[in-house]
DNA sequence: CAGAATCCCGTTGGATACTG
DNA sequence: CAGTATCCAACGGGATTCTG
């Protein structure tokens, strides 16, 4: 609950915003981003962009390694954002089907980006982290040192 | 200069396709995204991505709200995995310096995608939350709508 | 100035048991 | 089947203090 000031001059190199220096409007990109950054929203929409409509035990078993509370906590909370629609079926037994809204694929979409660029660079990533693990004083110190 | 503009925005389907591809590969995708969409990973690439060049408690300043031993850790972090260059200065008092690098720069241009779908649908999100509160029964059965 | 070390609390999230 | 309720361990992360 900081209320950060954020006093940005945001140059034109950064291109969201494309001159919004709206602190609260930063402060709500953020409190999104960091909604939909858990552990596992983000799988939760890749696997109901993938399957189109799943039921509560298909969508768990699709996504893999989800506690039942965590699913329910994530789809309840997806739900409430609009990210995906949950239609209930009043019949014994229960029956509760999940499936994306337009908003919801849209974000699949934008987080694409993301997920090619995690597959164009894992390479690099984990050549980084061994070089980091043998040698963490490689610093580049141009004279000394 | 930027051969990491990849300039992807509309995919024609996941990159996993329908069915499951490499399992591993999305392992360590899941890994990779997991770890960047941390607290303050993403506002340190934004800071940086801005200004360039920062001295610890300039980047500290910057990012605003970040507790020292926060920023050092997801900093330490970042450098592991390459996205970060680290330069030390052996002087007193000490001086250090953070830097993106290359593939700390396209990452930042990889989640303009998400920033710009969070800015872009915030209002549906927060209309969508509020509808919630009031009627968590919205739609329930195909046809009763 | 840049951090390392410590303390401490709130949240996350898993495992389990129970219900309609 | 699709949850809810509860307990509890692990982690995140802020505030503070100390050091080179």
């Amino acid at each position: 609950m900081n209320d950060s000031m954020h006093a940005v001059t945001r140059p034109p190199q950064w291109p969201h915003g494309s001159g919004q220096t709206d602190p609260e409007l930063d402060r709500l990109v953020r409190e999104i981003i960091s909604r939909i950054a858990d552990k596992w929203t983000m799988l939760v929409i890749e696997t109901l962009a993938e399957h189109g409509c799943l039921r509560f035990t298909q969508l768990a078993a699709q996504v893999g390694g989800v506690s039942q509370k965590m699913l329910t906590k994530t789809v309840r909370q997806m739900e409430a954002d609009g990210l995906l629609l949950r239609t209930v079926y009043p019949q014994v037994p229960p029956k509760v089907e999940y499936r994306l809204t337009e908003i919801g694929m849209s974000l699949g979409e934008a987080f694409c980006g993301v997920w090619l660029w995690a597959e164009r660079h894992r390479h690099s990533i984990e050549a980084s982290r061994q070089a980091y693990l043998t040698q963490p004083e490689a610093d580049a110190m141009p004279g000394s040192r």
